[in-house]
RNA sequence: GGGAGCUUAGCUCAGCUGGGAGAGCAUCUGCCUUACAAGCAGAGGGUCAUAGGUUCGAGCCCUGUAGUUCCCACCA
């Protein structure tokens, strides 16, 4: 034959994975332009950092995208799905500095120009590593449109956005309070904060009242701002220290004075009851601080190391500074006490490194007016979060979320497009690059600092698609359709996209936004580097396959959920490749059709009819359980539906026709061919490489199973009395099987098997299944009971009580064991359905076909059961 | 201090709008049946955390409790 093509022996992930990526990327079939005839569906990606290794989050993040991608496109989208990576302003910046520091030098050595040479010098080198891994994994991103953040287009992007919000007032220069890093030596915002439980320590430390012996007692867990105290405050209405308010202290260690102060901040509960106010270094302090007017010392450098305000402490680190203090005001009698307390430190997301609220002029983003809006949109719908309960986290911090801080003091990102003249003073905002100040003319200096990696990604769902420009693209894809995404960035990334979408677009940038959990190992730890514990999907792709891991990442796991990776379970989900891979050669091997075509359903048998009528329900159902995004659930009804119904059940069945050749084995193979090639489409999202290669195979006549048409459900593949019929047959068999188990008699020894069924009709012809799946040596299928040898061994199934003699192989009194078994199981089942049945609730309120349903098992049961008892009647 | 999730077989987890408890792995038994031993055919194993409630009917809905995980929050 000359379409006879036969698979390879075994399945090679590693041989045609590449080969297949290849291919499709050559055939542009990722790409999708604006279409008038189709609908649009449009992912962005999340952008990986651009020097960052593929981890199992991707691995898990991309799947699920390519899984969405896939199916929209054969379901006859534009589908589009935009790659790109992200500059990662800190991490990058980082990781180029460690590069320095191996050679001696600091980015200071360097200087701004030529350090962010080196840094793009690294972008080039290592920027292509993420976009690779990504394809190993078979994402079917349009590359053509690969984006960075910090490309042209979006750098215009930025700039316009930035530009805007200042006009508008909605961006603004302040004094305030922020998070800083020490390490990074940078501003944060709230978001880049970690917080953890630490073991510290109240400090009890007496601060002198002036001109009296009486002293008044505060208590702090960073003793290292006492030189930065300006006030110690007390709660009006204390009448402990009523007498104080108004008096002056002596600030220990440094002997300035300074006020004690009466504000409602204070809590009459807590502590002693006197504060010290801080202003520089604390946000409430601060507040207090501008409440009072008290001055704002700012005690630290940069680095948090003590400047002069520490006095003799000054060049010291803030904790050296602290264990030294400490010691000193001991010795001087002003520490009362050391009281453990364990209490939340804020930690640099970045370098762990612990950070320092500090008073600083930094750039904010006036957050009230816009979270308005992005707030409404959840609410309403527009934005719909899959699983629901994530709305809840995010309204949550959109009604709380304070001012967002978005300069950073670092060099790598978008540098802030403000300029400060040297003469006049005066601040330009301006997107173009200007040299002279407009107002009087003089030299302007550019803003030092470049903003929030995150400002940036904020904009990506527009700014990848042509934005602040109409383009056509941006006119036909934008607003996006889903986004996917781990809970763990809805506030860095999701909540910023969604409001800076509806203040620069109008519209909200993407419908739904499925959100997916955290891959965690073995034993349900975080990955991570220090524990070690990390699996490189890399590694696992090699080994398994892209698709076992794929299969893997998208099974048993719900939205929302963490889930572990094992190793077992790539291996269950490439065992799973195997068998579709040898059930597809079994067919190549027993197939000689040009093309794959339904035969006229005169043709059809009653298996052929079956599995048609079950393949058209699951294809049902797995489309509309990705429509709900229920992607777990839709993959392993396709598990189920290929392994079972199609391996074990439906290509056993037609075996005997496609060996004896008798006329009906053309049939079978169409079927058989029909039904895989429509089940490995249906797969093909989830198992991109290995059903394509299997299509490759296939007489389909089609290029490629990537741009094939999505099976939809066709009424007329429904045939619900040949499902009904095979599946008493398929009961039949289950049931001899497990009698000859339970009998101990193995399956080459053949018995004679009789059928006594009232509707003989629905095992007519299949006496040939008994034969090859129930060790039947002869099949008689009869309305009653006639001649059948007394002592043949009983099997009793739903619509049929079969007789096998067995007799000098069978132990007796196993048998009647097994039958009481039997009864009581049936007992079992007729009280639970008369239960209900007797319930006149259940009768009147339940809806009538549950009633029907009920009834006609009970029925069921009830004659199987009479059966049973008859055969152990038999037995004595 | 708020908020959320989880608790189902030995292990890891599914269970979609409430209607006879499932999968994978592990265990036990029997099979090298010419697609597949990475397989086939069987089997055992669960008071669905707990106490109430709603309902004809609850793993699923409501309330309380316990354990556990996570997120948010400027109490020094």
């Amino acid at each position: 034959m000359e379409n006879k093509r036969e698979l390879p022996k075994t399945y090679d992930p590693s041989q045609v994975e590449d080969k297949i990526y290849a291919n499709w990327v050559d055939k542009k079939y990722f790409e999708a332009e604006p279409d008038s005839k189709k609908k649009p569906y449009t992912i962005v990606i999340p952008p990986p950092n651009v020097t960052g290794q593929l981890h199992m989050g991707h691995a898990l993040d991309e799947t699920l995208q390519d899984i969405l991608i896939r199916y929209k496109r054969m379901k006859g989208y534009a589908a589009l799905w935009i790659p790109g990576t992200d500059h990662a302003g800190i991490a990058t910046q980082i990781k180029v500095e460690e590069v320095l520091r191996g050679e001696g030098l600091t980015r200071y050595d360097l200087g701004r120009e030529k350090f962010l040479e080196r840094v793009w010098d690294w972008k080039h080198q290592y920027g292509n590593r993420i976009i690779n891994q990504l394809k190993k994994l078979g994402s079917s991103c349009a590359w053509s449109r690969e984006r960075f953040t910090m490309d042209e287009g979006c750098s215009e992007a930025v700039k316009e956005v930035f530009v805007k919000l200042y006009k508008k007032d909605l961006i603004y220069q302040g004094h305030r309070i922020i998070n800083w890093c020490p390490h990074c030596i940078t501003a944060l915002s709230d978001a880049e904060v970690e917080y953890e439980e630490h073991e510290g320590n109240f400090w009890h430390i007496k601060y002198p009242v002036k001109d009296s012996d009486r002293f008044v007692e505060i208590a702090t867990t960073r003793p290292e701002t006492l030189f930065g105290d300006t006030a110690v405050a007390v709660n009006p209405n204390d009448e402990r220290y009523s007498d104080l308010v108004g008096k002056t202290l002596i600030l220990p260690l440094v002997g300035r004075e300074i006020p004690v102060i009466a504000d409602e901040y204070v809590d009459l509960e807590f502590g002693t009851g006197c504060v010290k106010i801080t202003p520089a270094h604390d946000p409430n302090d601060f507040e207090v601080g501008l409440r009072h007017n008290l001055e704002q010392i700012k005690v630290m450098n940069d680095d948090a190391t003590m400047n002069k305000h520490a006095g003799k402490y000054e060049g010291m680190d803030r904790y050296e500074c602290r264990k030294a203090m400490i010691e000193d005001l001991d010795a001087q009698g002003l520490l009362v006490k050391v009281v453990p307390h364990s209490h939340n430190v804020g930690q640099c997301y970045r370098c762990g490194t612990t950070v320092e609220p500090i008073i600083s002029k930094q750039w904010f983003v006036k957050m009230k007016p816009l979270a308005q809006k992005a707030i409404e949109v959840v609410k309403d719908g527009t934005v719909k979060f899959v699983p629901d309960r994530f709305s809840k986290t995010y309204l949550n911090w959109m009604e709380n979320v304070h001012d967002w801080c978005i300069s950073r003091q670092l060099w790598w990102g978008h540098r802030i497009p403000a300029y400060y003249c040297d003469d006049c003073g005066e601040t330009t905002v301006s997107k173009e690059h200007i040299e002279k100040c407009p107002k009087c003319g003089g030299a302007v200096k550019q803003d030092n600092d470049v903003l929030d990696t995150w400002f940036s990604s904020a904009l990506w769902p527009f700014s990848t698609l042509g934005w602040p420009n109409e383009t056509e693209d941006y006119k036909y894809f934008y607003p996006t359709a889903t986004l996917v995404t781990g809970y763990d960035i809805i506030f860095f990334w999701v909540a910023r996209m969604i409001f800076s979408a509806l203040e620069q677009t109008g519209k909200a940038p993407f419908e739904h936004v499925f959100i997916h959990g955290i891959v965690r190992d073995s034993q349900g730890r975080k990955m991570s580097k220090s524990l070690g514990n990390g699996i490189d999907p890399l590694e696992v792709i090699a080994e398994y396959g892209a698709d076992a891991l794929r299969f893997t990442l998208a099974t048993g796991n719900s939205p929302g959920n963490d889930m572990r990776y094992y190793k077992e379970r790539v291996e269950a989900s490439r065992n799973f490749a195997n068998k579709i891979w040898n059930a597809s050669r079994f067919l190549m091997m027993n197939l000689d059709i040009d093309s794959i075509e339904l035969p006229d359903n005169s043709e059809l048998r009653v298996e052929d009819k079956w599995i048609l009528s079950v393949f058209n329900k699951v294809a049902k159902e797995v489309g509309d359980n990705i429509d709900k995004f229920e992607l777990g659930i839709a993959v392993s009804k396709l598990y189920d539906f290929i392994w079972d119904n199609y391996c074990d059940w439906y290509i056993e069945l037609v075996k005997p026709r496609l060996y004896a050749k008798d006329g009906t084995e053309k049939t079978a193979q169409k079927v058989l061919a029909y039904v895989l090639a429509n089940s490995l489409k249906l797969l093909h999202p989830f198992m991109p490489f290995i059903t394509e290669e299997i299509f490759s195979y296939l007489p389909t006549g089609e290029e490629s199973i990537m741009i094939s048409k999505w099976p939809e459900y066709d009424e007329a593949l429904c045939f619900e009395e040949d499902e009904k019929c095979m599946g008493t047959v398929m009961e039949a068999i289950k049931a001899i099987r497990n009698l000859r188990t339970q009998m101990n008699v193995v399956p080459s020894k053949k018995a004679k098997v009789i059928i006594v069924a009232q509707d003989t009709k629905v095992f007519e012809g299949t006496e040939i299944f008994f034969e090859k799946l129930a060790s039947a040596s002869e099949t008689v299928i009869q309305s009653n009971k006639a001649g059948i040898d007394e002592n043949a061994v009983t099997a009793i199934a739903p619509g049929a009580e079969i007789f096998i003699p067995l007799d000098e192989l069978v132990d007796k009194e196993k048998e009647l064991a097994r039958l009481n078994d039997e009864k009581k199981r049936l007992e079992g089942e007729i009280k639970r359905v008369e239960g209900k049945l007797s319930n006149p609730g259940f009768v009147a309120k339940a809806p009538e076909k549950v009633v029907a349903e009920e009834r006609e098992k009970g029925e069921k049961y009830k004659e199987m059961l009479s059966k049973v008892l008859e055969s152990i009647e038999k037995m004595k």
